[in-house]
DNA sequence: CACAATTCCACAAAAATATGCAAAAATATT
DNA sequence: AATATTTTTGCATATTTTTGTGGAATTGTG
C-alpha cells in the first residue's frame, strides 16, 4: 500500500525524521486546514504507515508494548485472584518452580511476601522479583533470553531444571482442551513444563477460566498428572465432576477470610 | 506540549537512564502539572513498565535494595559519566559481554538506546534492561542468582561464557592497586571476568577514579591485557603515562560536542 | 498521634477530534 | 469547450479526550 498522494508522501517523509509531529504543525507545512491533515492522517493509519496519537501523529515502531506486556494486562485481575490464592498455598520455607508464563508471574508477586524459598525458573522476570533481599535462593538455566518475555528455553534448560527436586511446581498453561489435556502454544515451553513438572511432589496449574476450551500446538500432559489447579469461578459442573475424577483438587476461591 | 502517548515514551526513556525519578521532576520536565504526570505513571504502571513507589516512579530492574543499591548510588555521576562515554565507543549491531558490577550496570543502561546487539552477560540486572523490544539478543549463563546484585557466577558460568567469542568486553573492577593490577573482591568474580576478557577482540575497562589505590582480594589480570580504560578525570601524570607505556588507551571525556 | 507530603477523586475547562454539509477543485463526458 | 460528475477541501458544530484544580483520603516520619 502506497500514500495516495503526494502530501501524504510528504508527511510520511517528514515523519521519518522526527518521530512525531503535531496537526497544527503539519497544517502550517502545507498550508492547508487542519481537517484536510487529520483526513490524511487517518488514511496513513489506516494502511498502518503510521501511528495516530492524540495530538498528532508518530511513527511506528517506538513504543510497541511487547505480546507479553499485553497479555500481562489481560484478564488481569482473575490472574492475580489466582496467584493470591496459589501464595497462600505454598509454606515459607519451602522449594518450588515456577515456569514462565503470565499467570506465574503474578504468583511471584504474591509470593514476594514469602521468606526463605527456593526458587528455581526458567523466567528471568521471576527471578527478578523473588530475588530481593528475603532469604530466598533462585536458581536459573542458562540461554538465550527470550524476548518477548524473558525466559529461558531449549534442552540445556531443561537439562538444568533436572537437576533438581522440589517440593512444588506451579506452571502455567497456554489452553486446556476439552478433554482436559494441558497445552502451550510452543513446543519449547511444553518440553519445559514438563520437566518442572516431572521434578516436583506437588503439582499446581494456575490457569484463568478463559484457558478452557483453548487449545495450543504443543500438549504438556493429560490432567490427571495434575495435583491442584486454581482458577476463577464459574466452573461448570461436567469440568468440576470430572477434574473429582481424575483426583485433580479443584480450587476456585481463597481460604482465607475476609 | 506532547500528547499523553509521547510523553509516556520519553518517560520511560528517562527512567532508563534514571532508575527513579519523582512526580513534580517530570511535571517541571514536561511543562505539565503534577495530576496528569501520575495519570501517565498510573497508565505505564498498569502496563507493567514501571514500578509506581511513593514519591515517585522507579524501574522495574532496580528491585534490589542491599549493598548493591547502596554502590549503586555511590560516585553516581560520575559512573553515568563513564557509562555514556563508553556507550559511544560501541556501534549498533555488535557483540559484547558485559559483566556484573555497579558500573557495568550504568553501562547497559546507557546501552539501552543501540539496537541489535547481541549481549552476553552474567547479569540478571543488565539482562533486563538490554532486553525490551530494542532487537537485541541476549544470553545468561545458568546457575544460582546471587541475592545481592542478582549475578551468576561459578565454574558453569565460566565454561558459559567460553563458549563465544565477541567484538567487545566491558568490564568493572573492584579495585586497581598501585602496580596498575586490575582486582575484584572475590575470585569467583576475577575469575569470571577473565573468562570475559579472554573472549573478546577488544576489552574496555570502566572504573571511576575511586578504584585506583583500591585493592581486592582477587586479581583479575595486569593492566597490559586492556585495550581500553575509562575513568574520570583527574588522572595523575604518572598513571597517564604508565598507561601509554602499556600501550592503553585512557578516555575521560566524552568525544561528542554538547 | 500529629504533621507534612503525596496521592486519589470528581468536576469543570480546554484542547483535539469527528461529522455533516456546502463550496471549490479536479476529472470525466458529451 | 461546455457541462456533468466525482473528489477534495474548509467551516461550523457536536463529541470525545485530555488536562488542571481544589479538596478529601492516604501514606511516611518523627
Amino acid at each position: 500500500m502506497y500514500p495516495s498522494s503526494i502530501r501524504q508522501s510528504k508527511m510520511l517523509e517528514r515523519l521519518r525524521l522526527q518521530q512525531f509531529c503535531n496537526i497544527t504543525e503539519l497544517a502550517e507545512v502545507f498550508s492547508v486546514s487542519d481537517e484536510t491533515v487529520r483526513r490524511d492522517v487517518r488514511q496513513l493509519a489506516e494502511m498502518h504507515l503510521v501511528r495516530k496519537v492524540h495530538g498528532g501523529v508518530a511513527t511506528l515502531h517506538e513504543t510497541m508494548e511487547s505480546p507479553f506486556q499485553k497479555r500481562m494486562a489481560e484478564q488481569r485481575e482473575e490472574k492475580q485472584q489466582i496467584a493470591e490464592i496459589c501464595s497462600e498455598l505454598i509454606p515459607d520455607g519451602t522449594t518450588l518452580m515456577l515456569d514462565s508464563g503470565t499467570t506465574t508471574s503474578y504468583v511471584a508477586r504474591s509470593l514476594a511476601k514469602h521468606k526463605d524459598l527456593t526458587v528455581i525458573t526458567n523466567s528471568t522476570d521471576i527471578a527478578g522479583i523473588l530475588l530481593p533481599p528475603s532469604g530466598n535462593h533462585v536458581y536459573m538455566p542458562g540461554g538465550e533470553v527470550r524476548q518477548d518475555d524473558g525466559a529461558i528455553f531449549g534442552q540445556s534448560a531443561v537439562e538444568y531444571i533436572r537437576q533438581f527436586n522440589v517440593d512444588w511446581a506451579i506452571i502455567s498453561v497456554g489452553g486446556i482442551d476439552n478433554q482436559l489435556n494441558l497445552t502451550d502454544y510452543y513446543p519449547l515451553e511444553s518440553e519445559l513444563s514438563r520437566a518442572v513438572i516431572e521434578q516436583a511432589q506437588e503439582v499446581i496449574v494456575v490457569a484463568d477460566r478463559s484457558k478452557f476450551g483453548r487449545v495450543g500446538l504443543a500438549k504438556i500432559c493429560k490432567m490427571e498428572v495434575i495435583d491442584i489447579l486454581i482458577t476463577n469461578p464459574p466452573i461448570p459442573s461436567e469440568i468440576s465432576r470430572e477434574l473429582h475424577s481424575m483426583d485433580v483438587r479443584l480450587i476456585t476461591q481463597s481460604s482465607q477470610v475476609g
